[in-house]
DNA sequence: GGGTTAACCTGCGGGC
DNA sequence: TGCCCGCAGGTTAACC
């Protein structure tokens, strides 16, 4: 998505925008337009799950997609069309939002750095020692951690089961509580499994998932426990587990994670 | 201070 | 056929 984003808008003018749903802009309130307007648009940046465009003004765009967010090139006719974006010299960059969960609003310089710096660490270039440190301490359980973005940075709930499935880890130990070598199998398992979903463009469970073109990834046909209760593990052939657990659902085999 | 839970939201599928 | 309910999930505020 950032790259995509890159390509529409880095280097370009905002010469309109159009908030059709005040929930998009909830933080930013009325002045997002007015914040965004006129000014061009420098750098894209991802900070975990943040997308940061830097202002020409110095001030930073910020957009979190949630679930059901998408940024799409020229999709004006889009059902759930939430911030059409004017972009000088190229399409319209339209925020749409199916469940109504994404934002976007305008930080200074210093708030944009404030949000960045209470993230962890990221998850797509975690090592072993920065995990550990991470983990250190900590009482709940391993996959709460791994989704908390204030500890790991990147990773939701997909993207935590399969790693879990990877690294042969129960998503219920005690995060605090890894050796050494489970924690390199860990941050491998977590990069492992971002670099290869990133590869494929994302996972696209339902078609919500796209990239700024609306197409949709192709990782799905990779997951080895998400979406795949009831069906055998592919390395034990025990059938996949799934529990919920609050608000969040986990997918993990019984056997061969430990 | 760290961990847990509910709320936010819409569309879809299953059950009746 | 139509209605109701549960589920999907990231972040945050409130609570324990």
């Amino acid at each position: 998505m950032r790259r995509g984003l890159e390509a529409a808008i880095e280097g370009r003018r905002i010469k309109r925008v159009d908030v059709l749903d005040p929930r998009a802009v909830r933080r930013g309130g009325p002045d997002l337009a007015r914040s965004l307007t006129g000014t061009t648009v420098g750098g894209v940046r991802r900070a975990g799950k943040w997308l940061l465009c830097d202002l020409s003004d110095g001030n930073v765009w910020v957009t979190h997609l949630r679930m059901s967010g998408r940024l799409l090139v020229g999709r004006d006719s889009d059902p759930h069309l939430r911030v059409r974006i004017g972009i000088e010299n190229g399409a319209d960059l339209c925020f749409c939002d199916q469940r109504r969960f994404g934002e976007m609003f305008v930080l200074d310089g210093p708030e944009a750095d404030d949000l960045a710096r209470r993230l962890g660490p990221d998850a797509l270039d975690v090592d072993a020692r920065t995990l550990a440190r991470a983990l250190a301490g900590r009482r709940g359980a391993l996959k709460a951690a791994l989704c908390n973005q204030t500890i790991v940075a990147g990773v939701g709930n997909i993207y935590s089961d399969e790693a879990l499935w990877r690294a042969r880890l129960r998503w219920d130990r005690l995060a605090g509580s890894l050796s050494p070598a489970e924690c390199r199998r860990l941050a491998k398992a977590t990069r492992d499994v971002l670099r290869a979903a990133l590869a494929a463009g994302g996972t696209s469970t339902d078609g919500l998932y796209v990239d700024t073109a609306g197409d949709t990834g192709g990782f799905a046909a990779h997951l080895d426990v998400y979406g795949r209760e009831g069906r055998p593990c592919p390395r034990c052939a025990t059938p996949v587990r799934h529990l919920t657990r609050g608000a969040t659902s986990t997918r993990f085999c019984p056997v061969c994670q430990a």
